[in-house]
DNA sequence: TTCATATCAATTGGATACAATTCTCCGCGA
DNA sequence: TCGCGGAGAATTGTATCCAATTGATATGAA
């Protein structure tokens, strides 16, 4: 009922904020499927707001890449086709590797200290079995390794991406794929250690290649099917 | 009194659509000062609709980094902190440069003739010394570049980025300074023509540079002064 | 004069009311 | 049986209204 997780603060956040938060998270962390229809009034009843702020809400969430809003048919999650998801982990692969060197330059005792911590965080949720963290924690890596470069247009950048990203694994991500792009991120890691930009940023880039080519894009994983893409594969089906 | 320019499409446009372009391009171009408050009822008349549509319109441009819009005060233009400007370049520098190499691959002959034709428009603009022009051309040519790599989220974020980088030019452009970065984006085509991706990313990062350093980060072009970074660089005043 | 406080105008935030559009389902006819 | 309208319900788009916050001005005391 309350705030799924991300920590109840205090009273700082807005109410807008704390709806966006709820939203932001079911999508993220697959509590809502891609494609489901967000009516306004539902989520205005649900929150105990007008459709005003939902509307707002709403508005912004489309805008980072989360939902689509048809005019005067409403928001849906977003279903990213196969175009825009290869496009998405197009854009990270460029935006991700080229950070790695300001990354690498910026980077702390106490921030790799940091992310080391988190890499332990996947490798128990690994170990408990459970994906749907694990998806989270191996974001919340990504983002906090660029938040290293201080830069905060990039960091935000990546946080849509990564966003959306999750939505693509929702769509087409195969349940056992996922596991070998994820255990290693401490191999990165040890190459900041070794103050080597260079490998990092190339490690990067396999990385993400791994992590797309574990997706399985010929056919829908859930959701109402992408029927064209469906019977393009089929040739001649008998009746029935 | 109708659309600054930008072509009047038909009708394919939204109300909500040409009241942003309306705004968005008076920020771009320089008819609105960074720090001008945009008050929601002095732009609903404007525009001949309610506060309701202006509302979203501003929370849509508030989104793109070119407006911020403080709680129960309103809207105002944005205006980058130095601190942000060189955020904003850097991001520039990362995405620009690691985008050459997949630019260099999808370039055909068209999309050349076609980049060489706003180089030439940047000419003119030059010739004629109308510097307002030559800016918002030259951010078109950079788009226009992201653009042949068909990358969507990269293509949109860039759009922020060259947007946010006019309002940066307003507040700490000199007027000469930038003449110098603008000529040869024509070398940037030649070296696609060598198909030399490489040293087409390392030109890339250099231009940034120059456009970067071209600026007066120390004293502010105009608005109301910064006056934490006046007195910064002011010893011991005598009275008065 | 200068600082503190109170009051009031201006502006924004949010909720509600109404108009416009889309969706659904039913009936009709070929 | 299938396709085509059409009426009604549901949902979204926009305008307007009221409450809440801010900023400015005026007033008074030290």
């Amino acid at each position: 009922m309350s705030s799924e997780r991300g920590g109840d603060r205090v009273e700082s956040v807005s109410r807008d904020e704390a709806i966006y938060r709820h939203i932001y998270t079911a999508i993220v962390e697959h509590h809502i499927a891609p494609g489901t229809k967000l009516p306004e009034d539902a989520l205005a009843e649900v929150f105990g707001v007008s459709r005003t702020v939902v509307r707002k809400v709403l508005g912004r969430l489309a805008h980072e890449g989360l939902l689509r809003i048809a005019r005067n048919r409403g928001a849906r999650v977003a279903a990213p086709t196969v175009g825009e998801a290869r496009g998405i982990f197009e854009a990270r692969r460029i935006v991700e590797c080229a950070a790695m060197h300001p990354v690498a330059v910026a980077l702390s005792a106490a921030g790799l200290r940091a992310l080391r911590r988190i890499v332990a965080e996947e490798h128990e949720a690994e170990s408990a079995g459970d994906l749907r963290q694990l998806i989270r924690i191996s974001g919340e890596f990504h983002l906090r390794l660029m938040a290293i470069s201080a830069n905060e247009p990039l960091t935000e950048f990546l946080r849509q991406l990564v966003a959306r990203s999750s939505l693509i694994i929702a769509m087409y991500g195969s349940p056992g794929g996922r596991k070998q792009g994820c255990r290693d991120h401490g191999a990165l890691l040890d190459l900041f250690e070794q103050g080597d930009a260079e490998r990092a940023g190339e490690w990067m880039d396999e990385h993400l290649r791994a992590v797309e080519s574990s997706l399985n894009f010929r056919d829908r994983a859930d959701g109402r099917p992408n029927l064209r893409q469906i019977f393009a594969a089929i040739d001649a089906p008998e009746s029935r």
